[in-house]
DNA sequence: CGGATACTTAAGTAACCGCTTGACTTTTTG
DNA sequence: CAAAAAGTCAAGCGGTTACTTAAGTATCCG
C-alpha cells in the first residue's frame, strides 16, 4: 500500500513537505490549490499506507513522517537491487577474460524454450 | 513514473522475479492466471517508468531490471527520511534533560494560527 | 513453404482514483 | 453564547487503469 501511496505527485509533496517537520492538514493543504477536503483524503492514504502518523490535537490534526514505514519501503527495493547487483558481480567473475556475445543465454534457456 | 509503476502488486512481482535475473515475457507471465497481454503490458509501464529495459532478441524480448532507476527511487526515499531523522536528532540535543509536554508546537505556531 | 511460437496492437469494459461540493461536528475565540 | 476555524463525511463525476478477447506481425523450425 506504500508504493500506491507514493504514486501521487501531491502525496509525495506532503511528504517533501513533512519531511521538514509536522504539520496540520490545512498547512500541508496551502501550497495547493485543491479543496481542504482533497488534501485530508491525501492525508488518510498516507496514514493508512503507515508512512505518515497522525494525532488529533483540539480542532487541528498533527500529521508526522513515520521514518520506520519510510525505512522499509527503501529496504524493499534495496533487497531487490543488491540481489541483482550481487548477480551481475558472480557472473562478472564467472566470466573474467572470456568474451563472447550472442550466445545462449540462461533467461532464454531457463523453461522450456520453444517446443512445449 | 517510477512509483505509480511500483504501485501494482503484479509489477512488483515481475521486479522480484527480474532481481534473480533475466526474463522473457512469457517466462514473466508464467506465475500468474492473466493473459500474456496483461503481462506484456505491465512490462512496457515498468519500462516507461525505467525501471526495467528491454531488448528483443529474435522473437523473443529480453527484460532487465535497471539498478540505477531503482537506485534513484531509494535515494528519493532515504534522502527525505534522512532529513526528517537528522530533524529529530536535533530536536532531542535541545530538549535533553527538558521535560515538557502540552506546550506550544513548532507546527501549529508555523503560519497563523487562527486569524486570517 | 507452413505451422507453431512469441509477442504486439487495438478495442472494449468494469473498477478505481482524485477531486469537488455541501452538509455536519468539534473546538476555539471575541 | 455566537461566529469563525479546522477538520470530517458522503455522494457524485470524469478520467485512468488493469484486464479481456481478438486479430495482426515477426521469427523459428522442419
Amino acid at each position: 500500500m506504500a508504493f500506491h501511496a507514493l504514486a501521487d505527485a501531491t502525496r509525495r509533496g506532503i511528504l517533501d513537505r513533512l519531511s521538514r517537520g509536522p504539520a496540520s492538514v490545512s498547512e500541508l493543504a496551502r501550497p495547493y490549490s485543491t479543496s481542504l477536503a482533497a488534501i485530508q483524503q491525501h492525508v488518510q492514504v498516507l496514514e493508512a499506507s503507515g508512512l505518515v502518523v497522525t494525532e488529533k490535537r483540539g480542532r487541528t490534526r498533527e500529521c508526522r513522517i513515520s521514518s520506520e514505514a519510510v525505512e522499509r519501503v527503501e529496504s524493499w527495493l534495496h533487497e531487490r537491487r543488491q540481489l541483482w547487483e550481487s548477480r551481475i558481480d558472480r557472473l562478472g567473475k564467472l566470466l573474467e577474460g572470456g568474451e563472447f556475445e550472442g550466445e545462449t543465454e540462461p533467461w532464454n534457456s531457463a523453461a522450456g524454450g520453444d517446443h512445449r
